[in-house]
DNA sequence: TACGTGATTGCGGAAGTTCGCAATTCGTGG
DNA sequence: CCACGAATTGCGAACTTCCGCAATCACGTA
């Protein structure tokens, strides 16, 4: 069991996360559950490419999909998506952060 | 400013992170500066290859590096980049539990 | 049964990624 | 100055991802 090394498993969630319309359903899908239709209202993109990125997510076990008449209802599976999406934005504003403040060294050291 | 939507940058940054031997990088980055002769070391890949990597963290502003004689050392660029995956660890073992408590679900009732 | 709507699947081409070889740069020591 | 080791860059081939079109499946309804 566990034949795979961990850092490749990191790499792969990684990589399943690594699309805009991906993310976006992730950050829709958590305020609760959510049919196609409404994932489609709310963003950008054609209803077969919404169907390609689900069935990623699906394969990958982060969200489900169950039947409801003749529309389905997406959820997330049971893990924590909100914090690595939050710890992802939080890095984001550090490296942002972390530029301007280079950019501001430059500056300074130009002006002497 | 800020012309880039914020999910845009996270599926990037979630991008930049999808690979096995970027992932090895940063996790021995975490440990403090690393030379390349180093990384080379540990890491099972090509010197030409661990280059385009580091490249790659090096361009998206994840990693610094600065010569040292003749080595070149390389350094994680301020973010909590430690929180991310420590995140991406704990949703990794989530998504394993719940696959097999479904997995228990199904063998519990595929024996009714 | 036949029709319409919601959603998915099966392609094919365009674009992007990864990897190794060869060539190049940069610094150190003979 | 020349040769060497460390690291990077340029490039081409193999592979993967992405996107839209057409076809299909699943469900409700006339």
């Amino acid at each position: 069991m566990n034949s795979v090394p961990l850092y490749e498993a990191k790499a792969e969630l990684f990589r399943l996360l690594g699309h805009p319309v991906r993310i976006r359903v992730l950050e829709l899908l958590q305020d609760g559950p959510m049919p196609v239709r409404d994932l489609l209202a709310a963003i950008e993109v054609e209803p077969t490419g919404l169907s390609q990125h689900l069935a990623v997510l699906r394969r990958s076990g982060m969200v489900t999909a169950q039947r409801d008449g003749s529309t389905v209802v997406y959820a997330l599976a049971g893990g924590d998506v909100a914090e690595l999406l939050r710890a992802a934005r939080k890095l984001l504003t550090q490296m942002l952060t972390g530029q301007h403040e280079l950019l501001a060294e430059l500056l300074k050291a130009d002006s002497r």
